[in-house]
DNA sequence: GGAGAAATTAACCCGTTGGATAAATACTGT
DNA sequence: ACAGTATTTATCCAACGGGTTAATTTCTCC
């Protein structure tokens, strides 16, 4: 907007920040679609509308930007984590909701596990190198651990998991899911992404963990508690 | 051994179906390591101590050759998965031996679980296309399907779950921990994989869905029972 | 209003890689 | 023993892909 008058029309435009932008997401998008060896660089800078020279400027080589946006993407999540404040709630209702919250993010952010599985094929070979990412704990093992102690004081919680094997659980449980979601779709023969098929999972996960935290399935299943319960409930769980 | 006689060094034997082999697991090894656009295809050859040529003569193409090894990596589980019954098995004995030979063959075939990733990176594309995996339907699910029917029906189990969510549940446990690994170690900084940490998972494991499905925390886990349980084991599970 | 720095474009370089072609060697049946 | 086929070796090559070099254009500050 500096010179108004219409002095002629320019070839482009300076934006440093922008252009980092547009190159950091166009990355994300070709680095979690084809993972690192399947990514190529010219998509990228085609992708974020420039030139592939562009992104050894604002970036560097393949692997750095592969590791800038494996670096975004942990921090995206962990500050997402830090909103959510389970110390009010009361402990399952706290368990129930990092599940859900869990469940969500993966499905709202697909990129986020390709990358995952991406940089686990590499043995986190990047991310070792990443001192960044070594920097921003989970605030979660933390939030979790004070939960389960309050649940487990209050009778809530017949058992004080360790929470890091609950936390990987909790992940494992929606992750496994959806990333294995296209292999899996194909071995049982079902779409395990439609809109039933979502809502069941959830509801299974949130009962699996619950009922065994608590041992009362009953709050949370549909229950078959009759001593000889020939009509069981068999769905969902 | 035909011509006994030491007639002269050849150059080179024939051994078709040996060579095939070798490619394959030359391949396997490549793949998982390395990807499906990681993987070189010299590599594979100098691997299975031949020439490239060979990969072609007897596989075919890049594509071909990794959907063959990925058709060989699903028959040997499930081959191995027939091998189990748990038709014996009291009901809550049979869940625990589902878990540890899922967790067992996991640890046992690090491959398996790239393979999968690999695929799952790129939606399944492959697996789509192969008729032979399709066809090869997981025993297990009706195996898992009469077990919950005669745990519910014993009295064993609280709670009818559907067998495929419980399946991919179990799988997920056992997956997520092992596949992700490296990240994770990195993240909570200590080492996933050594000899205590994978018996801890595995107890975690098994602890965490008996007690879902029984509703008896008690009988797998250290539990914390008494009313104000100050003094939970905060062990394992 | 223009000089110098910052940002961007355009063109090229060169090792790698999947795949193909052609020639050589080992078998098999007759 | 030898003709014909199956198997293996030895080269080659065109396309691709990451990265670089050099020239162009825009912006900023004095």
């Amino acid at each position: 907007m500096a010179k108004a008058t219409a002095k002629r029309t320019l070839k482009w435009q300076r934006d440093p920040e922008g252009m980092r932008l547009r190159i950091l997401e166009a990355a994300k998008q070709e680095f979690s679609a084809h993972g690192l060896a399947g990514a190529r660089v010219d998509r990228i800078a085609a992708k974020a509308g420039a030139n592939k020279r562009m992104l050894y400027y604002h970036v560097g080589n393949k692997d750095e930007l592969y590791l800038a946006v494996l670096e975004g993407a942990y921090d995206k999540i962990r500050s997402e984590e830090r909103g959510l404040d389970l110390e009010h709630l009361d402990p399952p209702e706290a368990i129930k909701r990092l599940i859900e919250f869990t469940w969500g993010y993966f499905l709202r952010n697909p990129e986020f596990l390709s990358l995952l599985q991406t940089e686990n094929l590499a043995r986190a070979k990047h991310l070792k190198r990443s001192t960044k990412v070594k920097s921003m704990h989970s605030p979660f093992v933390e939030m979790i651990r004070t939960v389960v102690r309050r649940g487990v004081e209050s009778g809530d919680f017949q058992v004080a998991v360790d929470p890091v094997q609950l936390y990987i659980s909790i992940a494992a449980l929606s992750f496994f899911y959806l990333s294995n979601s296209a292999t899996l779709s194909v071995i049982f023969g079902r779409d395990l992404l439609d809109k039933k098929a979502k809502d069941e999972r959830l509801a299974h996960m949130s009962g699996l963990v619950l009922a065994a935290l608590t041992g009362r399935s009953a709050a949370l299943f549909e229950v078959a508690k009759a001593p000889k319960p020939r009509s069981a409930v068999a769905q969902t769980v």
